[in-house]
DNA sequence: GTCTATATATTGATAGAC
DNA sequence: GTCTATCAATATATAGAC
């Protein structure tokens, strides 16, 4: 779990995790069929992780469910703090890394992301009266998802946190508006692109 | 070129470079050091076509800033189709798998994202008028490549264009917002988050 | 500049004793 | 269930003829 986070899944040979665990190969294959065999395994350790790992340590925190939303971003920030912006989101490494070869493995990373949109659409469903009523949720957290993903590839590769606060305060604009404009007064904005000129 | 987008750097071999270019292994290493070197000289490809490969395209399909933004977004939405959501941005693909160990290619990906942002954001300098006074114009350029990355990611990881539709949409409907947001009489939105209960 | 041939190390995985 | 020993394939890279 911990290589295939750190060095990738094709970075890592089987020969550095049986180093690792202090095991020999026979071990190993015992258990696991093939190395992309322990690779699902560990994907499905990550979906039953989510909740204990990610999404209660956040609501621990607080209540408001869209302060409760900002309070998972902020845990993947206080990761790449940890880790200098080198670690970020294991699931979204994978998912770039990962292609058609491995099918299996590419329908458990969608399930992981699934259960994290699943996470963040509860708090937006509890806070449904505070946003327009216009507003899908279920993209909404697809947005979120996508904004955590993208902000923390960018402060990885820039070594720096500048741009995932970035990307986090737009974000945070954005609700801003979003649950301003549920108070509003004026008519509802269009929501596909002006006329061309 | 073609390798380390559609299957990555390390699943990618030299021999199948080598077989697919139609050249021996003797030739290959008389211009490039290494495998890694190779990759390097990849990326510097990269950030040479941007503008010929990614931004003019775009840019030539609509006159108006904020639509010519959208235009690039709606390059990758191309590529995705086109690859059967296979593809997607092989900058990103590139930085999410390789992490310290190469040092030179990491800085050369991060070239590739500031020349991309410096791209978005002349497009947002152009309609700064447009936009609240407030708005940060570098955060907002790379709000959006992580949109793009971000929503590249899910579509891939789901193997539908859904994803990416929906993370342009929640974008575009934050612009509709910034760009109402510019006429609005009221007094200006907190950017920080609301008291906690 | 490109070729052939090859070096050396490592890859994922297996067999069979214990 | 874990071990040792080892397989066959492949990895990146090099040497030297042409």
């Amino acid at each position: 779990m911990e290589f295939f986070y750190v060095q990738g899944y094709e970075a890592t040979s089987v020969a550095e995790i049986l180093k690792q665990a202090g095991v020999n190969s026979g071990s190993l294959y015992y258990f696991f069929e093939s190395k992309e065999n322990l690779l699902l395994a560990v994907l499905e350790r990550y979906k039953e992780m989510l909740w204990s790992a990610v999404i209660d340590p956040a609501f621990q925190r607080t209540q408001d469910p869209i302060e409760r939303i900002f309070a998972v971003l902020e845990g993947y920030r206080q990761g790449l703090m940890f880790t200098h912006f080198t670690a970020g989101c294991p699931i979204g490494n994978l998912a770039l890394e990962l292609r058609e070869e491995h099918q299996e493995a590419r329908e458990k990373i969608a399930e992981n992301f699934v259960g994290w949109r699943e996470a963040i659409r509860k708090c937006l469903d509890e806070a449904a009266d505070r946003l327009p009523a216009s507003a899908d949720r279920e993209q909404l957290a697809m947005f979120i998802l996508t904004v955590m993903e993208g902000g923390v590839m960018q402060s990885r590769a820039h070594g720096s946190i500048a741009p995932f606060d970035a990307c986090v305060g737009q974000l945070r604009n954005y609700f801003n508006l979003l649950l301003a404009q549920r108070h509003s007064t004026g008519p509802p904005l269009s929501a596909g692109p002006p006329a061309q000129d």
